[in-house]
DNA sequence: TTGATTTTTGAACAAATGTTCAGTATATTA
DNA sequence: TAATATACTGAACATTTGTTCAAAAATCAA
């Protein structure tokens, strides 16, 4: 890749930078009007430069179509933003995501299923399966869900994180630790919503 | 905020999502084209009502002008990248930073520290803290270690993730789990490198 | 020195794009 | 029932914007 003048530097500096700031690229007056150049061809023979050099694309026939190979290139999506909810109710699960506290972000390397949210953990009988009450859970919805696996599920206004088991028509959230009672209900409760697969735990220690 | 109609939400998820494709707000045409409208100003009428209703902004008198207004607001640089580290020694600490295998991208809202690095747990040593083999830990440098912190340690070639006791001049690293065993070290062993404090872990579950 | 690249001015064209006017139809609300 | 909001069509206008032509001066490598 052949190096750049300063002038051509600058210049994609600048776009780099208004993308950034802005969320689109910048039309050729923009750029002319920012270096105070009293004609367009000034920025319009510097990007023809730019992009023979390689740094920069064009998609010819649009309007802001200036695109910096480095950003071209970036990973989409690398970041995963969950909604952290609070509050919940079983009979109106949906309603939930009127209760947002927040977000969290998480790296999509390691997390990146389409619906999910996160919670607070709320008490400590999932201690032996390695979560502790106020670690932080994030939840796939929309996944089949097996015995054994960890879930989380909402009776009226309290939420659990526990082991999902189904048997016989019955289905039983089962706690990992001692002095935690395993709740039953049947498969058909309406007041029983399971809300997904716990597939993350992040703890923050002191 | 007022709710939106199903086609008013159906324009303002596909400008969202085409933005975070192409990293620009679409034309009115590109969204007449993509939703086959005859006319723009189908499209412009129902951009009309996301601005009234508060969805969206629009840049006057400049083209690709819509600003869905959650992205408007959204936070900039509130992610902490963080290296991750996997071969050590204890010998040359700093030289672990050339055995990168990645990075892990953190929410800054839940991780800040300005010296860190993350490291895969290399042991069931922390089971009863809830600590798990192959959890990502996050490693604060720079910080004052006392007795009871869990910290991350290196001998030889050997990481560890233990608590941390220092007793008449003997440095102790403790496991919670059985089958592991306590290690000792004189205070001023050159073979052992306390890398910091033990302050997030990050744990996928299938 | 000579030719290529770079930087800039100035003017203009053509395509892309935001916006408006006029009108139809349906559903919702007061 | 009247008024309002919604969901379109069709055509046109005005601005924004990418692009091109012509030309001059400066830099830089061969």
């Amino acid at each position: 890749m052949r190096p750049l003048t300063e002038r051509q530097n600058q210049i994609l500096e600048f776009i780099r930078d208004y993308i950034s700031k802005n969320l689109k690229p910048p039309t050729v007056r923009e750029i002319c009007e920012e270096f105070k150049f009293k004609s367009t061809n000034a920025v319009y023979s510097i990007l023809k430069s730019l992009e023979k050099k390689g740094y920069i694309e064009k998609v010819i026939g649009k309007s802001r179509n200036i695109i910096p190979k480095d950003i071209m290139f970036k990973e989409e999506n690398d970041i995963k933003e969950i909604p952290l909810i609070s509050k919940f109710n079983s009979k109106n699960p949906l309603l939930m995501f009127t209760n947002l506290i927040g977000t969290v972000k998480i790296d999509a390397k390691m997390f990146d299923h389409p619906s999910s949210f996160a919670v607070i953990v709320p008490d400590d009988g999932m201690q032996k399966a390695g979560i502790f009450k106020n670690d932080i859970a994030i939840i796939k919805q929309d996944t089949k869900i097996e015995n054994g696996d960890i879930v989380f599920a909402v009776t009226g206004n309290n939420a659990f994180i526990r082991y999902f088991k189904s048997e016989h028509g019955k289905i039983y959230l089962v706690p990992s630790a001692r002095g935690y009672e395993t709740l039953s209900f049947n498969e058909d409760d309406k007041n029983l919503w399971i809300g997904g697969k716990v597939s993350l735990i992040i703890r923050k220690i002191s």
